[in-house]
DNA sequence: CAGTGGTCTAGACCACCTC
DNA sequence: AGGTGGTCTAGACCACTGT
């Protein structure tokens, strides 16, 4: 069949309407038929189907292993992230009670990293990469930048300490005093997809953050990349009167 | 050219890329090459080019403008949204300097609403959907939901004023003593993708707020849709010590 | 080995825009 | 009429998983 109205609603949208409602019932970890059978029940191409599917994985409502088959995920167990206290460590060594480092090193500042930390371009930093986990499962890349030059020796410390805000309390004396987060979409690159089991393309939430000293000086920017299927994030407000 | 190593580079983000590179130096209203003629250049089809051009369509780099090409957008004027007071109405003001109204009716809540609002399933609640602007462009559709049965007459108070917290506050004596939002990511359903001239299944983040009246009855529910492309939001943190 | 998802191809027809 | 993006098709080969 060729192709359709246009401004009508896609044909794979159809399908993925309807393949919502079949799995509606189903549990976690129950099989769907094989792509090449659901094409032929809703009369259409593999590719079609495809596009449905890759919605509803992307919205964490299927899952895809390759060769095997695919699956109901888990449900939309969408972890709620406090935004209101970001400046300790508490809640991050909560939600995600192990964290695998990934890179410690030390480099030259991109052009965004060093506007950020107020650095001159190509400036020395540290660079910590951690991935976080929730019960064995990869949900987040935490990236945090500090000025290598302010901190001597971090890399050696930060091998005895758990975190990088104990190390700057305990031998720089450093607290962070203030902070700005900005949450916003991006598509998964190729290298963290791999890294958190998800797929090339699928949209994550980017939150951003630089933290301030207590003399005003910007000491850490950090980025962290959750996956869009299983996080969100959450402020309260209160009226100041 | 058959496939290609698993978990190797895929050749749209290769094509991706490329391309990314080559429009780096256009200015916004450049047209670049036709999909066919990419295809070409790139030695691929056009089914692998689109998939490139639609992640830089996603990401706000392109647009594309059906029956005339694509072309190189205006730069990426993600908007910043200051989460600090949604509890007035100036922000939304400033920020979108016209909106449209899109719906006002009287409906039975849904599942969620109901329990968002606290009220008994298929109660009515007054919607109030607005799709908001700026500069001409439509960046966001707000949909807040209200318990009927506590403010009646509301459609018609709404008709005379701008915003629904002023409508609440000179005709029920209500002000909004809390409030708490959550920010996700989803994707743009049909009707929504229309309306906001963006494509069907692109990343949108959405902000879901609930206020409490001051006895702490929960008052509103509000769900605003904004373009993933355009909007990032921002939080500031002052450390209580 | 057969079956699954992962990627890519070549080409079709449509709707839209411009000339 | 011709070119553009929008959607869909049928089918190919790959990598991976199970038997």
């Amino acid at each position: 069949m060729p192709a359709h109205d246009t401004h009508a609603e896609p044909k794979y949208y159809q399908v993925k309407k309807k393949l919502l409602n079949d799995i509606a019932g189903l549990k976690p970890g129950h099989a769907i038929a094989p792509e090449r059978e659901l094409a032929e029940q809703f009369r259409t191409s593999r590719t079609t189907v495809r596009q449905a599917l890759t919605e509803l994985v992307v919205q964490g409502l299927l899952e895809r292993a390759q060769g095997r088959g695919t699956f109901v995920a888990n449900p939309k167990t969408t972890q709620t992230l406090q935004l209101n206290h970001p400046l300790d460590d508490i809640q991050a060594n909560d939600i995600f009670p192990t964290s695998t480092l990934l890179t410690l090193d030390i480099e030259h500042a991109d052009s965004e990293v060093s506007l950020r930390l107020e650095l001159r371009g190509g400036a020395r930093v540290v660079r910590i990469e951690k991935l976080r986990l929730t019960s064995g499962e990869p949900m987040a890349i935490e990236t945090a930048y500090v000025p290598a030059s302010r901190f001597p020796y971090l890399k050696r410390h930060l091998k005895q300490h758990k975190s990088l805000y104990c190390a700057l309390r305990e031998h720089y004396g450093i607290t962070l005093s203030q902070a700005e987060e900005t949450i916003e979409t991006v598509l998964c690159p190729p290298r963290e997809a791999m890294l958190l089991h998800t797929e090339v393309g699928a949209p994550m939430l980017l939150l951003s953050r630089r933290s301030y000293a207590d003399d005003g000086t910007p000491v850490e920017f950090a980025r962290s990349l959750y996956r869009g299927d299983r996080y969100k994030f959450a402020t309260k407000h209160t009226r100041p009167n």
